[in-house]
DNA sequence: GATGAATGAGGTTTCATTCAT
DNA sequence: GATGAATGAAACCTCATTCAT
């Protein structure tokens, strides 16, 4: 609604993605918002409440895809890649925040159901994926193919200087097509 | 030499694990090794100090790995994947650590050289073996390959509750058994 | 505005000049000024922040001097030195102060610019004085008369229990009186 | 006695003289003086011995000028004069120590009585010469000499960064001369 | 004489949070 | 809605000093 909490909001999103959830002081948060501190305080209990309100809001941009329709199952798996690697790129900073909280025990005990219950969603959609491509296995192999994507993103956001990221990507993209 | 000195690592590498780093209080460190605050900073310069000590510490442990020899290109990759789910399982500590390092920006950046040189060497190990069995496109095959692992060890440890942890390990090793 | 940043700063100004900087705790500040340490640091960044407040606020009560006007240039000399000895009687705490940053290293280096521009502008401005009065050597001799002044300050806080305050101020005056 | 024990004293004093004895560690002297911290201990009862230590010290240098003889007293004052400024300019250390020493109230404490006994051992030291050159008010004269003097050093040391010392140095030998 | 591990008090600073306005 | 003064706990770190060796 507000604008003020809008941007509240968007500035910790930005701040908790590169600075962690601990690292980031609600002081840093109003000044870059040009906020004061009492403000957020209004809108939010506490620092808590202020991560789950942006953890919604990144989750909202997440799972706006699955909404798609129409597709073929390995038509809609090759879509899924694109959309992963096209978001890893232009939206880096979701990728961070979410594998920041997820790792961090302060951050991850606040949304702990938020985040076990994201992946196992994300984990049926590619299994009921898997399944109506007639792949067998399919549990186990939908756990790998989230292992794979986690793992790229990983490596890609803080392992590697120089990450071959277009590579990688051909690659996985022609293993799924060819299966 | 000090024994206190190794209990403070210990100590401190256990509680970064579990916590991270910056939520991690010297405080905590010093209850829980019987130590008092003076000492630690008697031992190591600063809390940064303290981290590079353990992350020493741990990098020990991983690094002994390489030195085995004999083994035919197949082999070494099946010995490496049992040997990275042996250490998942008993060695949770340590793997949250390094993750956990890695990806909290504060202490990243005190280990910055250490985390990415690290990365650089174990990919180009990885390569080696592939490039012995004549596998095409070893390079991007050898980023593949450690993302399905840091996936698998990220899933496991932070997005799950009860991940299939053997079903998993059954279905890539017989995967790159096959190969 | 508030009062009890103003509060903050008396108590600091008096506690400097009695122990120094180094030998005042922010503690020390906040019990004597009946303030909590959070509030210190809201209003002031650093120690070293409070220290420049401190110094601006006493450096104000000093430069007021120059603005009088309508002296003839021997009569300013004997004021200025009539304002000294006041000021050195009923302001201690100041000259205190003054000394002790300036000779204390860590205080020193926060307002070196600051102390050294002030020692500048007196000097020239008794060199001013006696240029109009005809004195040859108006600048050498301008700076043995702040050498003066200063060695008795020194000497009256610091060097002796019993300082002849009075005659030295009589002596000093003729002096300059028959000048 | 000991060579280390010497070590220890003249170290301290250099960094006594540098920045003060409250901003002076323990380590520091050690580290400088390439001696454990156990060793100062073992000379030292505690850091306030050592400053005593290292005030005793300094003292010596100072008060070996008393024993010359045979000047008339003008030649006697003269010669005072000189020796000052030789040792401004090629002791600066010392009298940075001093300074420090009676400025700062912790160190000021521990040497209290020292510090006012010298003092006045060397104004009854000028006094005397005033009056055996049959100055009148010998006893005003010879404060105001020394706070020439201390002033002069204070400015020189501290308040500006290009003090002319020589011709200040000049004037004042110039007007004791005349006198 | 000499070392360095060990302590504990106390220092500066950060931070989430509250509250009067 | 909005501000910013005010708090107090807890963080990292320094330091003089002691003691076993």
């Amino acid at each position: 609604m507000s604008d003020k909490r809008e941007k509240v909001i968007e500035v910790a999103s930005k701040l908790f993605s590169e600075n962690g959830f601990d690292n980031t002081s609600i002081n840093s948060i109003c000044s870059n918002a040009g906020v004061s501190k009492g403000l957020v305080f209004h809108h939010f209990k506490n620092k808590d409440d202020l991560l789950k309100a942006v953890f919604a809001d990144s989750a909202n941009a997440i799972s706006q895809f699955n909404q798609n329709k129409e597709y073929l199952p390995k038509e809609l798996l090759i879509e899924v890649l694109n959309d992963f690697f096209r978001r890893l790129q232009y939206e880096k900073g979701n990728f961070k925040l979410s594998i920041n909280i997820s790792v961090q025990s302060s951050s991850r005990l606040i949304l702990q159901d938020l985040i076990v219950g994201r992946s196992i969603k994300v984990q049926a959609f590619i299994q009921g994926i898997f399944e109506k491509m007639g792949i067998q296995n399919s549990q186990v192999k939908s756990y790998l193919f989230l292992a794979e994507l986690d793992g790229i993103a990983m490596n890609y956001l803080y392992a590697f200087d120089n990450y071959p990221l277009e590579e990688v990507k051909h690659e996985i993209i022609e293993k799924y097509n060819n299966i």
